[in-house]
This record gives C-alpha cells, structure tokens and sequence, in this order.
DNA sequence: CCGTATCCCAAGTGATACTG
DNA sequence: CAGTATCACTTGGGATACGG
C-alpha cells in the first residue's frame, strides 16, 4: 500500500535517456505499434495456421497488410513460413521459438487491457466532461 | 524443451476474434504505438517529473509532442497533473496508481526488447540477405 | 516555465484489381 | 490458395512561431 504514492519502478529508467534507441525497444514497440501484429500473434499462439485461416479470423484485415505483417514478423524472426509445393500452394505460419517468447509478452498486454478497459474508458469520460464547471 | 514446436499460450485468443475491440486491447496499443508514450513512462516511473525535467529527458521530443502525450496520459488516467500557481506556474506529472502498474507492463516489454534485439537485427540482416543464391 | 496554433510531410492503412 | 500492384486517404509527428 506504500508504492501507490511513490513509483519505484526503476527497470523502465535505462531507456528513457538520449541513447534509448541502442536499446532496442524501438524494434519492438514498431512491431506492436502496428494494427494487426498482435491479433495475428494471437491466432498463432495456439498453433500453426494457413494464410486462409488467419485472414478469416482476423475480421476485417486486407490480403494486402495481412501480408505485410505477415513479412515483417517474419523478417523479425517471431514467424516461420512454411510453404508446402502442392497446387495451389499450401502455405503455412506458425510461431518461432522467438515468437513464442514475444507472445508470452504480449499476452500480458492482453490481460492488463482487459482488466483496466473499464478504467481507462471511465478516466476519459471524466477527463473529457471537464470545460465548464 | 518441449513447448518450442507447440505454442500453448491460449490467453492471447480471446483477443483475435471479429470481438477484439471489446476486449479493450486497442486502447492499450494505441498509447503504446505513439513515439514518446513508454519514455514518458519510463521518466516518470522513478518519481514524478516537472514538465523541464521531461523534455530534457527525452532528446529530441518537441513541446508539441510531449505536450500532447502528457494529455492523452492523463486523459486515460495513466498520469497525474499537478499545477502549483506560482509564477511562473510549476507543472509537475506522477504516475496514478493505474499508471503504475502500466510501467510494470512496459518494463516487461522493455526487458524483452533489450534481450531479443540482437537476435531480432540478426534475423533481418539474414532476411534481407536473401536474393540471390 | 509551460504550453498552444499552424503548416506540412511521410508513413500506415484501406480499397480495389490483377496473377501464378 | 496465396499472394502482388496501384492509388488514395487519414493520421502521426516534426518544424516553427507565438502566448499567458
């Protein structure tokens, strides 16, 4: 109950200097920074998909960025793409050791967002019914 | 060693159906996804900050971006705005509680970054790599 | 000291059409 | 099935100048 007052997270501070760049968390926010990054490592943290499964499962994305998340994790190493030579082609994603390991990070977003949605969409009300007394 | 080729990190579905806007996912990306969220955060996990303090910190940010971080911080409850009326006025920003347990999310973050970032531009280098034979 | 107001450009994204 | 190509739009963010 003596934190609440006082911060003491100290873990966040090497990154917050001119040189935070070197520490790579750039490479990683531009990741999750991007719309369907997270929603992709989601549906794959369950086990392998083919592009098909994971366009119907993301409602609403384009074979255009499904695609270019797709290359970027990729490129990232957090994805594998297999493609299996038959006709048509049978592509398949899965995670990589590396991405196992990323979305174990991300899953801790998940959760902290759906335990404080309530309070941040409460906080903004509050805040934005502020301009006259 | 048994779990590198089967994820089982079945906390991330919920959050990659057509639903995932519900789930208040979204709200947490957004914040994060902007340039100077997480080294606000980071400056501020250590102890409440003057607006000078801030700036300083981050090099390279400008008033209209810090400025407009700090709002939307506030806005969504994550940090505290404290103006004492001197003059000149003295702005100060903390932490809220809500605040505080998000640094501990980011600093999740931070450290994975920090590990994984050799392997993550050693992956691209091998990507990009390819091309020829 | 602590902002706000404008302008402007680049990047992320969506829509749509086409292909091996 | 699994992409690629093109275009057009919207937003984030930097530069700069001004104000209480």
């Amino acid at each position: 109950m003596f934190a609440a007052t006082q911060p003491v997270a100290k873990t966040l501070e090497p990154c917050g200097t001119p040189d935070h760049e070197d520490c790579g968390l750039r490479l990683t926010l531009d990741r999750l920074g991007e719309k369907w990054t997270v929603m992709v490592i989601a549906e794959l943290s369950t086990g392998p998909r083919r592009y098909r499964e994971i366009e119907r499962a993301l409602s609403g994305v384009t074979q255009r960025m499904l695609t270019l998340t797709l290359r970027r994790l990729e490129r990232d190493g957090l994805v594998d793409r297999h493609v299996e030579p038959t006709n048509p082609p049978s592509v398949t994603y899965s995670l990589t050791t590396h991405g196992l390991g990323f979305s174990a990070i991300t899953a801790g977003l998940v959760e902290w967002s759906r335990e404080h949605k309530d309070v941040i969409l409460a906080s903004r009300e509050a805040y934005d019914g502020r301009g006259k007394g």
